[in-house]
DNA sequence: GATCTCATTCGACAGGGTGTTGACTGGCGT
DNA sequence: ACGCCAGTCAACACCCTGTCGAATGAGATC
């Protein structure tokens, strides 16, 4: 199954004025302006005259585009979840062909998006809590990789490669947060982290115990 | 094993200007205060001002007390730190006696906690981001948590009763991760989140999986 | 009691960020 | 030539933070 998008609409005029086309190149210099700052400092440290000087043009035309500074961090994130969905693809229609590879592979593709746009992620992590858009939207894309999450577990009980246990839905609640955290603190590299080298593999261990019980789980 | 507190250092007096003891009322205030409308906003829509006028202070007189509201929040985290590591106590110690039971125990302890000071404990959350100050103390008292129970990890495979396999740092890392970020979204209420009732018994189950192999692990 | 000291208090200011208003510009269809 | 409108920005109003310097007043000292 390629995990659904059902939900979260038409994403990538997210904060957009509905406006003409002429200044698209300035939105994009917007962002490519907010992506660039925010690998060098907190998303807090970047006021919305540096994107706007970033872009080359003044503060109030900055309103033009976006509704706000979250605004554009919320279209940025659209990015990165697109990026994200597309990299997972359907692997976990293909769980039985081998668990152990499928869910590797599942994992370490998310790795990599979230990876390839950590300044991205970290500054949404950081401003989940004070941006309720970001909340909601975050909210919103959890909920579809939970719920595929779900749906695989679910079958590999039934084909009986997973034993019974947990509900399928809180078991998948704890591993994605898992993974969240995880990252976080790995791309953050504050406080106790796994090494970069070895998070998809940790990570993948903590799956298949709580999902087989054993971490070579059997192909069909 | 107690869960040793070196490092952190003297931790009720942060932030306060080292003075006599007659405005000590009045810091208690402005620590209820915050407390109290951390209940019904978030700690970003709360002024040094509310703090201030909720105290019956001028917000120069504010700053008398506490360097910033940030610093009024670490005070109140010192204290929810304090009363968790007296509440986990030295059930780590004892785990051999009924591994599952104990370990429930520690989970359960730390729920029983956080829960008590969700307030506090999501506004920490919540600042972490912007915050270097909550981030550093947040950081150092994760690594003594994901260091005891490392160790405990440890001393579980020594004794034949855990089989090996990851590094026990990293596991205690991981596992660490998923309960804060699985608290969090239980407390937080938006987005997928555990029940409050079952939260506990779920990362219960995914621990015990992680660690043994296996939900019943064996006593001495 | 007069005086001194020092913790405590706050009015007033400076600074920096946000979001809005109203006027200006220049390309383009008529 | 004229009007329209997307696009632009100087200037303003507002809010919040942090600081400074001048009061206040309770106890210690003489």
């Amino acid at each position: 199954m390629t995990i659904a998008r059902t939900s979260s609409g038409g994403a990538p005029t997210r904060g957009r004025r509905p406006g003409r086309s002429t200044g698209d190149d300035r939105e994009l210099a917007i962002l490519g302006t907010a992506e660039r700052l925010l690998a060098e400092r907190a998303f807090a440290d970047i006021s919305i005259d540096d994107l706007a000087r970033g872009a080359g043009i003044s503060r109030p035309t900055f309103y033009f585009y976006f509704r706000s500074k979250d605004a554009v961090l919320l279209t940025l994130l659209d990015w990165v979840i697109e990026e994200a969905d597309a990299a997972a693809g359907d692997v976990l229609d293909r769980l039985a062909e081998d668990p152990r590879a499928r869910w590797r592979e599942l994992i370490g593709r998310f790795h990599a998006t979230f990876g390839g746009h950590r300044a991205v992620v970290l500054a949404c992590a950081q401003v989940r809590g004070t941006n309720a858009e970001v909340r909601r939207l975050w909210a919103a894309v959890l909920e579809r990789w939970v719920h595929a999450v779900e749906t695989a577990i679910e079958g590999e009980r039934r084909r009986g490669a997973a034993p019974d246990g947990l509900p399928a839905r809180d078991l998948a609640i704890a591993l994605n947060s898992m993974n969240e955290r995880v990252w976080y603190a790995t791309f953050a590299g504050d406080g106790p982290a796994v090494a970069e080298r070895d998070v998809v593999d940790v990570l993948l261990e903590v799956w298949l115990t709580a999902i087989y019980r054993t971490t070579c789980p059997p192909p069909a």
